[in-house]
DNA sequence: AACAAACCTTGACATAAATCAAGCTCGTCT
DNA sequence: AGACGAGCTTGATTTATGTCAAGGTTTGTT
């Protein structure tokens, strides 16, 4: 009897420290900074559970009811499109301390696939909460704002690399984009362990995973990475940098 | 001494009608529906000014300080971002009742430029205003939400169309949605005219002018359109919607 | 341990689109 | 009116990438 009471308590306990932000070590990444207490009690209301997601498994599906945004904790998702005749495009990989699900407010229900590419954990952030919370504390509603601009920035940065870059340019773009994003989560920058398969990078890319397999390969020969399977050690960053933004000629 | 008082009012009558969404026809168009008085009233508040943009000059440029989100009143906008060495990419092509500027949201400052491809009009939208009254105004709130997520969404089809279409299927698919979007306007759905040149539209949908305009002579000699420099007439829409979505085999 | 299923690499060949080049059309400026 | 330039079309050729095919590696399962 009282173990079972001290099981639930702790149970209590833990769950309260999980759930709130204001613990969480990702906050940083996902949440706005410089709130006071006030605030900060206001935006742990913001997750109203965490779920667990196997690898594989979707977080959620095109077609499927909007109801909330989804802060990732840990591990790395996939969204894509699909077409009516079968064509998949992935249109973004995200890791730990990104937003997910931004696509679904325009019409109330998703318009892409979240799949985990491993394990992983999400928070569960309902978007009439948000909403609600954002009237409030200011800085949580420019947070939100600048959440969207910023996926809608990447994404022109995605338009520039399918449209314009050849497909050397679009792997060392990717590669650096990867690196970096992992660097800033207290990574190496130098090596990386490749979550997604050769095609999700190729359709990532708009290239066939034969074009992505060769390229890592050219790449790998010259001397700029070394890759075995699907970890990949940077060699020579510069050089990748040097294929994204060719010098340019002084004539 | 009357005759420049009555000047001077009319001026200011003339200002407060031109400004007001509230009588503005292009309302349902970049602003939610279903507000009462007092919110319409608040609502005018929005607009600080008109802005005439001459064609060819630039509403914003990439690395401007970011102000404001803009409402297209009349004309016609590309957007594009440059990279160092001098690549473009068009990111979109906006017309009346579309709401330009977002990029400059996350960063403070705008990525891209946004250039009139013919005179133009536009209502400036002072950002801290529209964040100010999105807290007391619900359904402005989430009509900016939904803005930013349109946006998502729409690029997430330009990435679908440039990383996995061919030439033809992403001319098509351009031709339909401008044709579609014009007819929300109230235009024919079946007459446009371009309002940029076949480099732009290549950059548009990464492809050289010269590929797009053999895909439109191509279109033109099966009898899907008819091509007169940029006066396009869509003869048979049905047939461009099976490009850009081939009918499924039964196995 | 053996096997199967994914996934990846590499080669040979095919092809869509780019590149290079020439000439045309239309609007505009003198 | 004539000339110029920007934009467009079309042809010939090249090239980057896709396609098809075979074999290799890794991982997970019975």
């Amino acid at each position: 009897m009282f173990v079972e009471i001290f099981r639930q308590t702790t149970n209590m306990i833990t769950q309260a420290i999980k759930i709130a932000c204001s613990n969480c070590n990702l906050r940083e990444l996902c949440m706005p900074l410089g709130l006071n207490v006030e605030e900060l009690t206001r935006i742990d209301e913001l997750v109203a559970a965490r779920r667990p997601v196997k690898r594989g498994t979707a977080l959620f599906h095109s077609g499927e009811k909007f109801s909330s945004l989804y802060a990732i904790r840990t591990g790395f998702f996939k969204t894509c499109v699909t077409t009516e005749d079968g064509r998949d495009q992935v249109t973004g990989f995200q890791m730990a301390g990104e937003v997910i699900g931004l696509d679904g407010i325009v019409n109330d229900q998703h318009t892409c696939n979240a799949i985990a590419l491993e394990d992983a954990e999400v928070c569960v952030m309902p978007f009439d909460r948000i909403e609600e919370i954002s009237r409030e504390v200011n800085a949580l509603q420019h947070h939100v704002h600048k959440i969207m601009s910023r996926e809608i920035v990447r994404e022109h940065g995605v338009m520039l690399l399918l449209g314009s870059m050849r497909a050397e340019e679009r792997l060392a773009a990717f590669l650096l984009n990867l690196v970096q994003r992992l660097e800033a989560r207290g990574f190496s920058k130098s090596e990386l362990v490749l979550r997604m398969t050769r095609e999700e990078i190729g359709s990532y890319l708009g290239m066939k995973l034969e074009t992505v397999s060769r390229t890592f390969s050219k790449f790998a020969e010259e001397g700029l990475i070394e890759v075995r399977q699907r970890n990949i050690c940077i060699l020579d960053a510069d050089a990748l940098k040097r294929i994204v933004n060719p010098p340019q000629h002084c004539h």
